[in-house]
Parts: structure tokens; sequence; C-alpha cells
DNA sequence: TGACGACAAATTGTATTCAATATAAACATT
DNA sequence: AATGTTTATATTGAATACAATTTGTCGTCA
């Protein structure tokens, strides 16, 4: 495959770069470690070193990447050792939105809720994987876009962005089939949020991350160290 | 002035261009909604557009600065009116990571934050408004690293640099003599993390932060709204 | 055989050149 | 005079060209 795109409009190479690479490393389709070349990529996309180099700065800043001087740029390593900080950080977000949301909510913000959660059953009915995860990001997206808060909308989708990392790796241990009952606790997060219980709601978005988190280290707890040649 | 450094290794050159500006715009040097173009830049830091381009795409990821296509990249603007929205997510991100940082402390982490404060001192006591924004910065990040947890560090940081304009609008209302009180406030949080109280920590980090808002409000209560050609 | 060093290849970091788009000015037309 | 059109200019977005640094190879020599 030579060129991905045969003809764009001034301005999207490095869009195009930056958005596909970014899919692509928080799927894991792109190892952790692994090294990117500006060169291949520039090819592969039919454009040249610039807007490549945009994309890659731009991923660099947002530690997805990480530059070695003169040699390369890798993909950022993956800590699995950092999940239980990572699941601290997420459960106050996650309680401090969800929290928040209940308490401001208006009808448009509700609705956008509703939307992204029909979009995940779809995805889990169809034993979507990719899809799963994407809507299960967008339907927290969804909560804390209900704050209006645009500072905890950043911190809080920074945050779930990076966590797509370590739910597809704990997917992939399913062999890509999915926990049914993750639905149930999106419905009772949006009773809450609908009935405006603010204290309701942080603990129910506690609870859920409370199994998500049981589910990865049970999870990690079958596999053998020796597997994670991902963590580097 | 047309070059700002005479010699420079490979590779510094869009470092330092990022820092420069980001330091700029954040201490209100660039005014909010300035436009900035690349070949001034270019040649006032005697470099090609190429490494300005690529610090300019790192601030615009950072949302430091917003590109206008095909026409120029401007200063980010400051929307006074997220002031209570953008206290809400520190007063929420603060409490959380002085709490935490009084749970897991260790005596390394304590000692940077002390050093921290002693800076913070000696800034309020020569007046240093730049270096008081910055050492109170400094301060809070401090606490913050006491927690280890790299995931709230980095969403707590960018939050602490985007208040970074908001404080130095306030200071600069008071011709830029600094509240001594707020030394007081520091040492407070300090003894409770040191002393381990959980409990005490969170609740002088919401008074802290609460004081800084009433002092903003009432700041913004004596200025007439025609003042913020610089709120876009 | 192993160590040291020069050379070669590869890849990044920077500079420069080229093309496309937008703003502004000059001009024409009604 | 007002408005629409065209031209000119400026500035970005992309492509190409060049330089510096690193890594690996090969050869020489002890």
């Amino acid at each position: 495959m030579i060129t991905e795109l045969q003809k764009k409009k001034r301005g999207f190479g490095a869009l195009t770069v930056y958005e596909t690479l970014r899919d692509e490393i928080l799927s894991l389709e792109k190892e952790p470690g692994q090294l990117v070349d500006e060169a291949s990529l520039a090819s592969r996309f039919g454009v040249s070193r610039s807007p490549v180099r945009e994309a890659l700065v731009r991923l660099v800043s947002e530690a997805l990447l990480q530059t070695l001087p003169n040699k390369g740029t890798i993909v950022a390593p993956l800590r699995i050792q950092e999940f239980p900080q990572y699941v601290d950080a997420l459960d106050l977000l996650q309680r401090a939105a969800t929290r928040l949301a209940a308490e401001v909510r208006t009808e448009s913000g509700l609705e956008l809720i509703k939307t992204e959660q029909q979009r995940f059953k779809d995805c889990v009915a169809t034993d979507n994987v990719l899809g799963m995860i994407q809507s299960n990001r967008d339907f927290h997206i969804a909560i804390v876009k209900a704050t209006y808060n645009r500072y905890l909308e950043t911190a809080y989708s920074k945050l779930l962005d990076d966590g797509r990392r370590f739910l597809r790796l704990y997917f992939k241990s399913y062999g890509d089939t999915l926990p049914k009952e993750l639905v149930g606790g999106h419905d009772r997060i949006i009773d809450a949020i609908e009935a405006q219980d603010t204290d309701l709601a942080e603990q129910l978005a506690r609870e859920h991350t409370i199994e998500m988190q049981q589910r990865f280290l049970s999870y990690l707890g079958r596999r053998r160290m020796s597997d994670f040649s991902v963590a580097l």
C-alpha cells in the first residue's frame, strides 16, 4: 500500500496522519515501544515528511509517542504496573464528573448521554470490541460534557483516552467477547443523573470503576508476567 | 533584536522557541487573541520556519494557541467568564491531590514541598510577582508529585498552568503587590500533609482555593467589563 | 580473537523552495 | 457612490534539499 488517500485538501495531510496514528496507538495496533520512522509514514500516507512530523510532534506532546533524539520515535510504553495509579486517577475524575453532571445536567446533555449509551449497547450486542471501547469512552465523555466544564472535560477525556490501551489489553484476554453486565451499570448511572441524585451518581460511578478494576486485575492474575513484553 | 541565541545545538531550536513562547503566553506578555506569525518568530530566534512550526504545533495541541487555517495563529483567548468553571475543576483536583499526598507521602516528597515553599516565601518577601506565580505553581506540583501518581500529576499540572494567566491578571490589579496571607495557607497545608491528616489536608486545600477565588472575584467586581478586551 | 578506529548508511533536525489560500487593494460597472 | 470583480500581496501548508548525529560494519592491529 503506497498511498492511503489519493487526493486531499490542503491542511488535511497532517490531520489524517495524526488521527490515524493516534487510533492505531490507542487500539494497540501499534505495539508500545515500536519504532515509527518518518520516511515510512510519509510514503504510506503519500505525503512528505513535513505533515508527518507535525503529526508526530502532536502525539509526542500528548505522551503517546516518545522521541529519541536523532534516533527516532517510539510508541509510548504501556506500564502495566501503573494501572493502579491510573485507576485511582480515573476514579477521582469519574466520580467528580458524574456527580457534577447529575447536579447541573440539562435535557440536551442527558439526551446526548442516552444516545451514546444506545451506541454502546449496539456494539455490545454485535460483539464489536473496538467500537465498544470507543463508545464506552464516548458515553463517559457525554457525561462530562453534561457538566459544561471545559477544564474537567479536557482532563477527563485525556485520561479516558490513555485508558483505551489498558482496556484493549483486557478485552483481548477474553478472545474479544464482552461482559454484558457493563450495560446495566451505565443504565443505572443514567437514571441517577436524570433524577439528579448526586450522591447516588457518584456512588455508581465509583462502583463502575471498581468493577472495571476488578476485572482487569483478575485478568492480570491469569496471565504470566512474561506475556507483558509490552510493558517496558 | 534579530537573534536571541547565537549558537545552539541541534535539537534545541524548536525547544527554545516552544519554552519561550509558552512562558510569554502564560505570563500574559503576549496578549490573548494576538496574532503570531511564523516568519517573525523565525527571524527573532534566528532559526528557520521549521522549528518555529514545531513549537507552534505543540502549543496548539496544548490549547495555548489556536490556528486559523491559512491565515495564522493566535494566542488562545482568555475567557473570564470561564473562571468559575476553572475554579471548580481546580478545586476538585487540588483537594484530591492534597488529600492523597497526605495519605501516601514519603520523607523525600515532603522535603521537595518544603523546598518549594521556601522559594515561594522568598518571592513574596521580594515582591517578585512573576516568580511568585511560578513558585506557587511549583509548590502545588510538589504536592501532587508526593502522590506518586503520574496521571493525577499530568492533569493537575495542566490545570495549574492554565491558571497562570488568570493569576497574572489578578495580580496586575494590585499593581503587582502581593497578599502575604497566602504563605500561611501553604504552611498549614504542609503541616497537615506531614501529619498525614487527610481530612484536614483536603479541607485546607479547599479553603486555599476558595480564598483565591474570593480574591479574584472581588477583583473582577472592581473592574469594568470594558477592561476585558482580552476576553474574546 | 578482541579492541579500537575510520568509514558508510540511515535517520533525524533544520533550512529552503514551491504551491495554495486568504486578505486587501485597485479597478470596473451599474 | 456603491458594489462586484480582478489583481496583488502576504502567509500558511507542503515538498524538497541539506547538514548533523547516531549506529553499524569493516578493517587493521595488538
